[in-house]
DNA sequence: CTGAAAGCGCTTACAG
DNA sequence: CTGAAAGCGCTTACAG
């Protein structure tokens, strides 16, 4: 026995012959060694667990490849719980679920509030990491980040560069003045000495950018808006188009994410490119190095990318 | 140690006032019970293992999200194993890579023939399922499916009934005469006696869908177009829009998915609603009876629906 | 280079 | 109701 795992553990100190030999047993009976008693005895873990507040949606979809890319390439497996919302209860649910498994650690997508209570529920001494979109290490966990605030404010400034006298808001369901987006939107308009509207609020999806677009649709002064995402904004185009608001001619629109689809739409979406896999990869990474050991794991942060369209345009007139 | 265990684990055998100092120490301490060691000597296994080509797609991701959710509420976790092609190569170091863990059992999504390589490669004795598009089960393990043949033909018939003398088909990249959108179109046309016009072949992306309609400009006898999924269909639109052919009117197009956005296409599209999450809650539902040692798990099968919106009409003339 | 022995952290009969 | 003892299936020093 300690020869056969030897063998399937790669030591140099086995005659080739047995090697042989042990291999053929091993194909023959399909043998598989039991993961639990290996992890238990080894203390080797293989598994890094992935808790987000969901799976489906774009940029969680984008997130959760690149780690299982980067899992895949590197031997481990991924396990994925989902924090069904930021409630105690369900924060704490999805928490044991996971930690039921025998995990080398966690990755925790920081994109809600879900996430966002669930990285600070999480027990000390065990290897974690955020993902998300800020533009600095907030807790003292390390994080691979996406620069929403100055994205959000190239979007901004961009609209103030093409001459609208200011820009419109509407923000996703659980951002407050915390989310880098409507951070980078409200700092460009005060750098430009721009008048700051009410922000809009609204769900992530695109029936929310629809209600909204039924509102601006009566509103005379709005020329040019930055959506938090590209459901949002997707479904205030066609809220507008529906009314015969024109965009760009009337309306500038600008989103968030880079969706496949959005560049096909009629206009298409000038919308900010989040490269979502190399943030799950880059959260891979740090885990990676949190679980060896190292003592100076760095978070990093990315800036994401203005993808110019056909949606925004000059005011008229 | 074995008070602590019984207290963890519900026996009714504790007297309350140990219970409760235990439950406080747990507290204290932080203890968790080591996932490894748990299911080695219990053989309990409580992670699921889910093996698919992809894991963001659109429909990938919706089946996803409901193994996920089914699983969590039975207490299970679950894990994502990519299998990067059908390639034999691929295919056995992502069941290695599965099968490395302790998993009670393996749902394989047979969505494209990475997947349904993976199905054949699994060795036996193992708890498998498999959710898919088919209208059977295919091979002798336990599936969830959706009845792709059915909805094909549902789609198909209803161009014809709309007055088109045949309608043209779009198929994705890996399907044969075995893929159930293709047989139910095909299915629809011989019934009618219309003409079986010769087959288009695209990958699964907006721009292969894109790429074929600048050629279907240019063909004179296509009036209808059946997609084999949402994303070739709005990559069709765009690109007859884009040569000044009309939608509904000029040709009518219909999709496969029916994922959220292409509600608010313009014109909206006509497409057919598959239930995904429900696919995945199936899957597992099935996974957790041959778990159990069911003898007679028993396939399920859905028909998705046809959602009619502005892509179809009638023929002009 | 290769076996016998110990032990990873739990749970489960087994005695009391 | 509650401890002492065995054992799940591996891997890892330890002798040889």
């Amino acid at each position: 026995m300690p020869t056969v795992s030897r063998v399937l553990n790669g030591s140099k100190y086995v005659a080739p012959d047995l090697a042989q030999r042990v291999n053929e047993a091993v194909q023959a009976l399909g043998y598989r060694p039991n993961g639990a008693a290996r992890s238990m005895r080894s203390g080797r873990r293989t598994l890094v667990s992935v808790l987000a507040g969901a799976t489906a949606n774009y940029g969680y979809a984008r997130t959760l490849q690149g780690v299982e890319t980067a899992a895949r390439r590197a031997g481990m497996s991924v396990s994925i719980t989902v924090v069904e919302s930021g409630e105690d209860e369900h924060v704490r649910a999805a928490i044991d679920l996971t930690l039921a498994q025998p995990t080398a650690g966690v990755i925790v997508l920081e994109f809600d509030r879900a996430g966002i209570n669930a990285a600070k529920a999480l027990p000390e001494g065990l290897p974690v990491v955020v993902a998300g979109g800020g533009s600095r290490r907030t807790g003292q966990v390390p994080a691979a980040l996406i620069d929403e605030r100055a994205a959000g404010r190239q979007a901004t400034e961009y609209l103030l560069h093409l001459g609208h006298r200011t820009v419109h808001h509407i923000a996703g369901p659980t951002e407050g003045k915390h989310s880098g987006r409507t951070d980078g939107w409200r700092a460009a308009l005060t750098a430009a000495g721009a008048p700051a509207p009410q922000i809009m609020r609204a769900d992530w999806d695109a029936s929310a950018g629809y209600r909204w677009g039924e509102r601006i649709a009566g509103m005379s002064d709005v020329t040019a808006v930055f959506c938090a995402n590209d459901d949002i904004a997707l479904g205030l185009m066609r809220a507008l188009s529906d009314r015969g608001i024109d965009v760009p001619r009337d309306i500038s629109v600008i989103g968030f994410d880079d969706q496949p689809l959005v560049a096909l739409w009629r206009p298409s979406l000038t919308t900010v490119d989040q490269d979502f896999e190399d943030l799950g990869a880059r959260a891979f990474g740090l885990l990676s190095q949190v679980i060896g050991g190292e003592p100076d794991a760095a978070s990093s942060v990315k800036a994401p990318q203005l993808v110019v369209r056909e949606s925004t345009a000059p005011p008229k007139g």
